[in-house]
DNA sequence: TGTACATCAGTGAACGCGCGTTCACTGATGTAC
DNA sequence: TGTACATCAGTGAACGCGCGTTCACTGATGTAC
């Protein structure tokens, strides 16, 4: 209650962040199926139970690392697009760029949260705002390649009508009222090309035809500048 | 070494067969990670042992399991392009809802091949060929959306140059010698659009923004078509 | 400041479970003469 | 066609492993008076 910490709860919190720090070494070097807490447990010299004061099951603990695994991707996203140029088309370029280097830098984080859901884990309302971060970026360079008197030579191409018209009207409504609802809907799509593509790379689907995909990875992101309509660099 | 099957030949077909039969029910309800050799020999109410006279190891058996999903897949989509109209979208249409479709009916053989890989598992040489024809699909239908006398009004876009133009050069060579390489590079990134987007709808990225997804990925097709260059329909 | 009690971190054993794989053995099926 | 031997499917026990979670207990830390 007092300001000052007291031992116990200066230790808590450094073995509550120990125990995910370990945790998140194991995701990182076997993969989320191998991640156990008695192995965390053995790797930090305490008896398996004793995890149990800190993370209530492991699911608990899964949650915390997917929580980390979207935070720490916004975040290197973020920084990436800080460091970035001005022009629409340079900041949409280091936006996917730094999605796929985190993805290549961090396979099993990346599968974590993109691949195959953990069978039997019910991600919980926690993870929904770090996951929204990198769609939200996304949509955020999207609508700075926006002119900024609308309605000019090139005219955009008609809404979607039907469901996805609606989808998209309230999607703009809450994220973009100055996209227009069909770039709204390029925009989706490049993002679902974005993580195909990585997916593919990082799972080996692109063996034998892109491999290595940098090449192919840059091409990409350009034609999806070019789909989302940001002007072409002079 | 006659023609006439003995017995006991009979027999280890029939059984065989079962126990992959066995397995692809097992992953279809419960999923790769939770399917083990045990739990199979306990459903045909075999002794667990027993399953080694058929499949050497779990990942012979995964291995099986893996060629048919990709060859379940290919004849999906191969039997909705015999179904298909003529006009080069429709086919296209018909080919991406056809693996949409697929997807949905079997998740976890979807996630299988297509999902984070089995931690321990290294694909062998047989899956290629199998895994390849869904993508080879795609070309073809690209192929068929070609006018027959090029270089028209609309020229192709440049060629990449680069690591991708070698690799585009060489695909071309294998596999299209019709195509553009721009285009083939295209039809590529469609191939990518394609797969993100069904991985997002099946592992639930999609929840709060385009589920359901059915109108959003119709659109998406339809882009991607336009994108790969096939005529508009009249 | 000192004491009595409450709180809580951590232990170690146990429960109950499941897995892949091996191995010596049996009994049925197939084959060569 | 009948017999002797070889082949092979299937059994059941065992090995060695790992897991998540619970629980009664201990000893240290924190708090109220």
């Amino acid at each position: 209650m007092t300001a000052i910490r007291t031992a116990r709860e200066r230790a808590r919190e450094e073995l509550t962040r120990e125990i995910k720090l370990e945790a998140r070494r194991q995701l990182a070097s076997e993969g989320a199926q191998r991640l156990s807490l008695r192995a965390v447990a053995r790797e930090l010299g305490m008896a398996s139970s004793a995890i149990y004061r800190y993370y209530p099951s492991r699911d608990e603990l899964l949650t915390a690392l997917i929580v980390d695994a979207y935070t720490d991707l916004a975040d290197t996203a973020d920084a990436a697009l800080a460091a970035a140029p001005t022009t629409p088309r340079a900041r949409w370029r280091a936006l996917c760029t730094a999605v796929r280097g985190w993805a290549l830098a961090h396979p099993h984080e990346y599968a974590l949260v993109y691949g195959t859901p953990v069978p039997g884990y019910r991600a919980p309302q926690e993870t929904i705002e770090p996951a929204a971060r990198l769609p939200l970026a996304l949509i955020a360079v999207a609508r700075e390649g926006r002119p900024d008197t609308p309605a000019q030579d090139t005219p955009a191409p008609p809404a979607p009508a039907g469901p996805l018209g609606e989808q998209l009207a309230r999607l703009r409504a809450e994220l973009a009222p100055d996209l227009p609802e069909a770039v709204l809907a390029r925009a989706a799509i490049a993002w679902t090309q974005l993580f195909g593509m990585i997916g593919f790379e990082l799972f080996g689907h692109l063996a034998g035809s892109f491999d290595p995909a940098d090449a192919f990875f840059a091409h990409a992101v350009e034609e999806m500048a070019d789909l989302v309509g940001l002007p072409a660099e002079v």
